[in-house]
DNA sequence: ATGACTAGGTCGCCTAGA
């Protein structure tokens, strides 16, 4: 089963580079962040028409949240319990293969700069972030956890880490948010398996920053233990970056071994 | 020079992203 994460930066302006991608690596379930797109605009019909069951939580212009699977969904539900209901930031569905799982669909707060009120904001969501998977956890031992984080949660996550050092996205304070998930026993796919060094899923738009390289890992695959020993592989595919209009990011993938 | 892209909203500029 193939499960992968990708803000899109827009769903309607890249719906033909997602229906394209998905079909091209024979996705099962697509998290998106950044749809953009309110619920009554949904192109669930586009996705129909290729195989794909839509759940979609969103808004107009900003955040929105959607996950795009071949497998109906048993359960769904919509954000943090009753936390912020305003900025549409989180989806949960349950599938039922061999086994149950929990899928979550998660964008994080960007913070805009350590001393912006939206960082504030950033502070108080991740507790409740934290908070409520806590209690899924509980409910659904086999849970995968996909989004964009808006944190690189070590200096191999970074370019540069000497021109970040201290800036929003990779400060000490949100890698103690990150650390918190790991810390109530979810585990960073990405990070079980040898990468490469200097991979990254997004790249600023600006100062040709894709070419050079000069990118972040802020979106990630974290998952309870049962998951991480299903997982066969955990990997970002750039290739999506290269196309004309793309988004800033770019997916990462995993695969898990069930039938 | 604190801006450099890009997307969306409803405009010929603003907010937001990261």
């Amino acid at each position: 089963m193939n499960i992968a994460t990708w803000n899109v930066n827009s769903l309607r302006l890249r719906l033909p580079q997602i229906i394209n991608w998905l079909l091209i690596n024979n996705i099962d379930i697509l998290c998106l962040q950044e749809t953009k797109t309110p619920d009554d605009k949904f192109p669930y019909d586009a996705f129909e028409e290729v195989g794909y069951k839509s759940y979609f939580y969103g808004q107009k212009s900003y955040n929105g949240v959607a996950i795009i699977s071949k497998y109906e969904a048993l359960e769904v539900s919509y954000g943090l319990k009753d936390y912020d209901n305003e900025q549409k930031r989180v989806i949960s569905i349950t599938i039922k293969n061999n086994i149950s799982i929990r899928i979550i669909c998660i964008y994080c707060p960007n913070g805009q700069s350590l001393e912006s009120n939206k960082f504030i904001y950033k502070r108080q969501w991740f507790n409740k972030l934290n908070e409520f998977l806590v209690e899924e956890l509980l409910k659904y031992p086999n849970l995968i956890l996909l989004g964009d984080y808006n944190i690189a949660p070590t200096d191999a996550d970074v370019h540069d880490p000497n021109i970040w050092k201290n800036t929003i996205l990779v400060s000490d304070e949100e890698r103690s948010f990150f650390k918190e998930l790991i810390n109530i026993g979810l585990y960073d796919l990405f990070r079980e398996f040898k990468q490469p060094s200097s991979l990254f899923s997004w790249w600023d738009y600006r100062n040709l920053s894709f070419i050079k390289n000069k990118g972040l890992r802020i979106d990630h695959i974290l998952a309870s233990k049962s998951i991480v020993n299903l997982c066969k592989s955990c990997f970002i595919d750039k290739t999506p970056r290269k196309n004309k209009q793309p988004s800033d990011h770019t997916p990462v993938l995993i695969n898990l071994e069930i039938n």
